[in-house]
RNA sequence: GGCAGGGUAGCUCAGCUGGUUAGAGCGCCGGAUUCAUAACCCGGAGGUCGGGAGUUCAAGUCUCCCCCCCGCCA
């Protein structure tokens, strides 16, 4: 019986480019959409951007462009990369596009109208970079933790959504529906956060403040909180698709949000009660993943291993990184991501595996069968096991993948097929080749590990679309995998039709040696320089241009430091005594402690310093200088420029 | 501090409602084989299943206490 479902990413902050976070929860979507029309559903498949917000604005001030023009290129860049992945989604909406701009307004109008919202005064410690009201009680040491800032004290009058009122009716619905929310540990931290009051949402930010954004309807000083704008988007873009239909009724009601796991209170929380005042039936299904970690750290730029969607797919595929995706990580949970694993996963499962099964069962068809497929022959014991185990696949695969268990699902197709390559050696082809008489059992053996190589293709294809497309051309396997043919037929046994003829065996999956991965780890190593220049995630500006005659007024100078002290009472200072040729040492302070905690060990480097910098008075002295320093990814690296080379102090830098 | 998740072979992990000598992949060592992408196959080494106590004929699996890591909340 076939389903509908309605697939969802979340949409991407665009003050980011695309990496390997989008990149996973996009494959996903992909992945289960592909998966699910091949077993004749009917799929919908959305994903998009998030435009709006204080951060854009800033990010576009930062990189020196109109915000339009900022949203415009990041979105292209966004839309460009999943289209040139060959992801599937049927649409991708903007958050800035009119037709979700006006569902907005009339979500927010009609639940204004039904008194929902209400204007209230409000004071409060609001951090920029959250985008949001703190409580004393969540900051550290005055700031806010995740972004080490302080919130600025703002006593604003606001909207606010009256989230609380719908707090039993969430609670209710999460426990009537145990499945709400998967896996189950997400669902436990949400109905434990439902334990405390919950309180109203600020869905508001006056003008005076923040202009990008959509207006309220009913009050055109403010425009809308960016969640409560942007989680509509899940509706508006059904509401008013991309050919400009309203395919609402078809899908929402399967609707299967897949998002990772730092947006979950905004997806369990704010967006079914959002749901509940507008009147809309909650979505089905909630899909909650975890990270890619490198090694045991998050993902971030400064550690330098940021994927880029397309320039790994220029290395090593993004169809393998795709497969590395579903095998590596049990669904909910964090998992790791390095290059060298990824190698290792590659070459053991896909170019030992798939590939050479592929290659070895080809070659022995082309030697010794003219290089056609054998006729199916009656079966005999050894092949049952073989059999049953593919037989068996056609009921765990489609519950694996309903249950988002995608690792067990790959490791039984692998097991399938370490199955055929232990068939193969015990039935060794090539001796029976060399027996005239023995001709149907090879083309009965031939015909077994083809099949299972044919079957293994179909399975691994919503995973693997390109790559196993080609696999089965090769075996002659053209039907589509578009649910046309029924699944059962498609990865039954004996799907296989004889007399097809080979070409040359291909080499789908071809080892990746040390010396390629050393490449692309110098590779990566050198982009990530790059990057920080670029400052592309943080988006640090190139600066407005200067005339040389502008720089020539900063004289640079060759200092050597000769003394470094802590800083009693300051936590980012260090007082350093530094030698420019001149009577005696300049004391600069340096904000670069947390990098060099002990400033001893920087005497005897030469440094460049600003000698002409007007003295300035601190709190714990005068400094008479700057030291350079190149820095980046917020406050991860940081350096200070030095010489390797013969000069003076006093000597000129330019 | 409360709640959740995790702590199993060198590494990454699987082990559902307790039940034969605790598994897989990778890595390592040895062997076999030659169709194949130095591949595939077989064998081996390697674990007091975080620690302790308890329930039971039987515990990685249940209960209690403790330690460590991660997440959410305070």
């Amino acid at each position: 019986m076939s389903r509908t479902i309605y697939i969802t990413t979340p949409l991407y902050y665009v003050n980011a480019q695309p990496h390997i976070g989008h990149l996973y929860t996009t494959a996903l979507a992909d992945t289960v959409k592909r998966f699910h029309m091949m077993m004749g559903d009917h799929v919908y498949f959305l994903t998009g951007t998030d435009e709006h917000g204080e951060k854009i604005v800033k990010a576009a001030q930062k990189a020196g462009v109109d915000t339009q023009e900022f949203v415009d290129q990041v979105a292209g860049v966004f839309k460009g990369t999943w289209k040139q992945i060959d992801f599937t989604n049927d649409d991708f909406i903007r958050t800035t596009e009119p037709r979700h701009k006006e569902f907005v307004q009339k979500i927010l109008k009609q639940v204004h109208d039904s008194g929902d919202i209400y204007f209230d005064q409000y004071t409060g410690l609001y951090c920029v970079d959250c985008e949001r009201y703190m409580t004393v009680t969540e900051l550290v040491d005055g700031k806010c933790p995740d972004h080490e800032v302080e919130p600025v004290e703002v006593k604003e009058s606001n909207y606010f959504f009256r989230m609380g009122k719908y707090q039993q009716q969430l609670i209710d619905h999460i426990e009537k529906n145990p499945e709400w929310i998967r896996p189950k540990r997400f669902k436990n931290e949400v109905l434990s956060f439902l334990k405390q009051p919950l309180e109203d949402l600020c869905i508001s930010r006056p003008k005076t403040r923040l202009e990008w954004g959509i207006d309220l309807p009913f009050d055109d000083k403010y425009v809308t909180y960016v969640w409560f704008d942007a989680l509509l988007n899940y509706v508006s873009a059904l509401k008013k698709n991309a050919a400009g239909d309203d395919v609402f009724d078809r899908y929402w009601k399967e609707c299967n949000h897949f998002i990772a796991k730092d947006i979950l209170k905004t997806h369990a929380i704010y967006w079914p009660t959002m749901l509940m005042a507008a009147g809309i039936p909650l979505p089905k299904q909630l899909d909650v993943h975890g990270y890619w970690l490198s090694g045991e750290s998050k993902m971030s730029k400064s550690l330098g291993n940021v994927v880029r969607p397309l320039v790994f797919d220029e290395q090593f595929g993004i169809e393998n990184l795709r497969y590395f995706f579903f095998r590596e990580m049990k669904f909910g949970k964090d998992a790791g991501f390095t290059y060298e694993l990824f190698v290792e996963r590659y070459n053991s499962d896909l170019a030992n595996g798939l590939g050479n099964l592929l290659s070895r069962t080809a070659s022995i068809v082309k030697k010794n069968l003219g290089g056609k497929v054998p006729e199916q022959q009656d079966t005999t014991d050894a092949e049952r096991p073989l059999i049953a185990m593919a037989k068996k696949l056609l009921e765990t695969y489609p519950q694996n993948f309903d249950d988002r268990s995608f690792h067990v699902a790959v490791e039984d197709i692998r097991s399938l097929m370490a199955a055929a390559d232990r068939y193969i050696n015990e039935m060794a082809p090539w001796k029976l080749a060399r027996d005239d008489e023995r001709k149907k059992d090879l083309a009965r053996v031939l015909y077994t590990a083809l099949e299972i190589v044919r079957i293994s293709a179909v399975l691994l294809s919503p995973i693997m679309p390109k790559k196993c497309v080609q696999i089965l051309a090769y075996l002659g396997e053209t039907r589509p995998l578009d649910g046309s043919v029924p699944f059962e037929e498609l990865a039954g046994w004996g799907g296989l039709k004889s007399g097809h003829e080979f070409g040359d065996v291909p080499r789908l999956f071809p080892r990746i040696d040390e010396k390629k991965l050393k490449e692309v780890l110098e590779s990566v190593e050198a982009s990530r320089g790059v990057e920080e220049k670029a400052g592309s995630d943080d988006l640090e500006p190139i600066r407005d241009e200067i005339t040389i005659d502008d720089f020539s007024r900063v004289d640079l100078r060759v200092g050597i430091i000769r003394e470094g002290h802590l800083v009693e009472g300051s936590k980012k200072l260090i007082r350093l005594m530094v030698d420019l040729g001149e009577e005696k040492p300049r004391q600069i302070f340096a904000g670069i402690k947390s990098h060099y905690a002990q400033p001893q060990d920087l005497v005897g480097t030469k440094v460049i310093v600003v000698a002409n910098l007007k003295p300035r008075k601190m709190k714990f002295g005068i400094s008479e200088g700057l030291v350079l320093a190149g820095g980046g990814g917020g406050d991860s690296r940081l350096c200070v420029a030095e010489f390797d080379g013969d000069l003076e102090p006093g000597d000129t830098v330019t």
